[in-house]
DNA sequence: TATGAATGAGGGTTCATTCAT
DNA sequence: AATGAATGAACCCTCATTCAT
């Protein structure tokens, strides 16, 4: 008469928070359905009423990784006045979300791989490239707001650096993960404030 | 007697070519020994003359892979003078490299992947540290030479730039993957003019 | 909530059944898990919810019979008076055994091969050896007690005549699979007739 | 011109040599070609100048064993009188041969496996058939030799105490396998002191 | 005659997915 | 809605045998 009453958006997020867990430890292929399940503390078949398939578990795991860093971004730029603090705020917060979910940052990277090869994923490489591009078009933003504010000289290639700074966020992602003894706080930083010496206009040039 | 006579050193090299080209297509775990010796024109069982295992043949495509790298890089940088120089060639060799053999740029993505989860893998992340150690070594020499030479100011963390390098270089690899229609080579150009402006000194200095 | 329910105890012994007839047909080696999944009616992998491995399917095969065995021994020694008695009722019942399982008699003696070689059977042939221990020790009674009450003659060594009527026995079985024309059950009775004249006190000996 | 002059039967032999030591260690299916090639330091591709198939080179081993066994038993029993001193000498042989080539006696083992498994074993089951034949015929006429001379009594069953002592012996074989602390020497003797006692007359009979 | 590189059929095992309950 | 028993395709690896040299 009255089936059981369930909240399947929750149960569904701790189901992605077990598989989050699991496929960061033993990469996509690596994980099992069943230790999923396991992890999560419900039925191997139960997992089907809420994911059609495998990769659409880890599908959602990425999503949920892309959304949260995206989030905690968002939040911390909105309150940022000039363009050098929006753009160190902007690597601030990448350095926060990677130090303090290390442990789930195989994840990503199991999209990059998962992107490179195969060609029936074209879910992955599609969410990756709109996400860089996202990435990317904030940081050329920044760029051209300090341009044109007078912070930054006007003679720089913008794009250029904008994909140049994804690209070492991405880095230190990486070198976090086989090395956690690195501080990427500090060097981060201290790249930074060369990076932005290079960007501030002539001292004579007014 | 006379068993058949055949150039072990080159077929080995043979098939990790064909391997290569496997890997970089489908991944570690989604190439089959067969593809591998259909694409090689040899029996199945013919791989494991000269590989004892999948991981075997996997990780001599990465050995490939890293030594082939860090040759052209040792080739190219023996003629350089100046520091800035030896920055803007190591990068450039870098690019090329990227461009180059982009199609099997998958193969360090997976072994970051695999060396990130899973604990049984310990060659692969020891093989990547020590890769990143050189690499993070030699930039670290070329700043520290321009900083003895008067090329670079001396108030800056030469480490924590040579880790940033070597990030912002992976991310390159990476965004070109997903990305091919990226002019990585004038990106990479136009952020080193950047950057290198932030690290020279200040001309009122002198 | 409700998922399939099965008897997986029954389903267990089922699948040790069809398992036995197998591997008594083809031996170990010779035995192909498809093969057995067909024999039982079931699938492949059904097998492995059962046994973790080919060698946990075959030792539980074996294990059948090492207890089918025991458990018909003790049945029929619990009615038995006179350590003579006792000692051909031992020797039917293991008759019995062999004529009425000889189809599966090649699962022991496929046992004591693979106990022989190699050294990485130690489950084997610790089972092999207490089976052994238990039966000598059964018979050494049975003639400790013959002794005692005068049925047999004090002058002569127990152990040895123990370890030699299990052999006897073991080689009855190695015969009926080559010969099974041979008619051990009078065979046994005749040799006992004799080997029982040899241990009865000396007539005048009272 | 002048082939290489070699003494195949030498060679074949020391190649029989090398088999037996791998096959008793690994048996018939665990062992390798390669292995026994190695341990014969000869090629891989040169057993088969020698042998037809694995099987034939353990059928020559096998067949190596049996006339070895055969063999010593014959030359013992030359220079033997009386019936029971035939049948003792023919327990020491068999001990003997036991505790001297316990190393090897698996092969007969495997060979029994073989010979109860399987169809296409013929040749096995026909060599095995023939040998026991042929052992219980010899023990038959030594018994048949006593009687003839007053020695054993007329009414045991001839037959029946031949395939029990037959059997015996393989049982000793067995139990030797997994226990090489048993003295099978002095074992088989006490028992043959009781059997013996029950073959003679009885004292009045005359 | 001797060799060992090459082969490919075969087998144990895993696991995503299905479906009866 | 929830479950877990069942499945069978797929895959890595072994190895007896062949054959060019």
């Amino acid at each position: 008469m009255c089936p059981k009453i369930v909240d399947k958006k929750l149960k569904r997020q701790q189901l992605v928070k077990a598989a989050v867990s699991v496929f960061s430890e033993r990469g996509f292929k690596g994980t099992s359905m069943e230790e999923v399940s396991l992890r999560a503390g419900i039925g191997k078949g139960t997992i089907y009423e809420y994911f059609g398939s495998k990769e659409d578990l880890f599908y959602a795991c990425f999503d949920w990784f892309m959304k949260m860093t995206i989030d905690q971004a968002a939040e911390a730029l909105k309150e940022c006045a000039g363009s050098e603090e929006k753009l160190r705020t902007a690597a601030r917060v990448w350095t926060e979300v990677v130090i303090r979910y290390i442990d789930f940052c195989p994840i990503p990277l199991e999209v990059w791989a998962m992107a490179s090869t195969g060609s029936d994923n074209e879910r992955f490489s599609t969410s990756l490239k709109e996400m860089y591009a996202s990435f990317r078009t904030s940081i050329e933003e920044m760029l051209r707001e300090g341009q044109s504010s007078g912070e930054f000289r006007r003679d720089m290639d913008v794009t250029a650096i904008a994909i140049m700074l994804v690209s070492a966020f991405d880095g230190v992602l990486l070198q976090s993960l086989f090395d956690r003894s690195i501080h990427i706080s500090s060097y981060m930083n201290s790249f930074l404030d060369v990076l932005v010496r290079g960007m501030k206009p002539d001292l004579f040039e007014g």
